[in-house]
DNA sequence: TTGCTGACCGACG
DNA sequence: CCGTCGGCCAGCA
């Protein structure tokens, strides 16, 4: 059997699995990790996905309102909305739009 | 082991 | 509309 992977590297993979184009959201990915409810925990995952060797689009995740609540850990932070338009999604004040048709639900 | 933190969410007044 | 509080729990010093 595989070594467990982390919290963590499940919440990861789950990110990596998003569509270009597509967003999904905080409550989403820890209800699909049976974490519902501790939200957080995404948020703090997303916070060291700088230390993971493959590339995590973080800029996909977004909190409930589709609001890029994370967009000032980006580098600039403008970066994130400018990643979600270059992938089609509008953003308008930090905030996506059309968030019910480019959510993404991880199954 | 304990205590603090946090890129959230929902409820309350 | 706005601020505040509780809950959720892995990681770290």
């Amino acid at each position: 059997m595989p070594a467990e992977e982390s919290f963590y590297q499940k919440i990861y993979e789950v990110v990596r699995r998003i569509p270009e184009g597509k967003v999904t959201s905080y409550g989403a990915i820890a209800e699909f990790l049976g974490r519902k409810g501790s939200a957080r925990m995404v948020g703090y995952a997303m916070n060291n996905s700088h230390n993971q060797l493959v590339p995590v689009p973080a800029h996909r995740v977004v909190n409930r309102n589709g609001l890029l609540t994370g967009k000032h850990h980006f580098n600039p932070p403008e970066l994130m909305a400018q990643l979600l338009e270059n992938e089609g999604v509008t953003v308008i004040d930090d905030k996506v739009q059309d968030f019910n048709q480019v959510f993404w639900n991880p199954k």
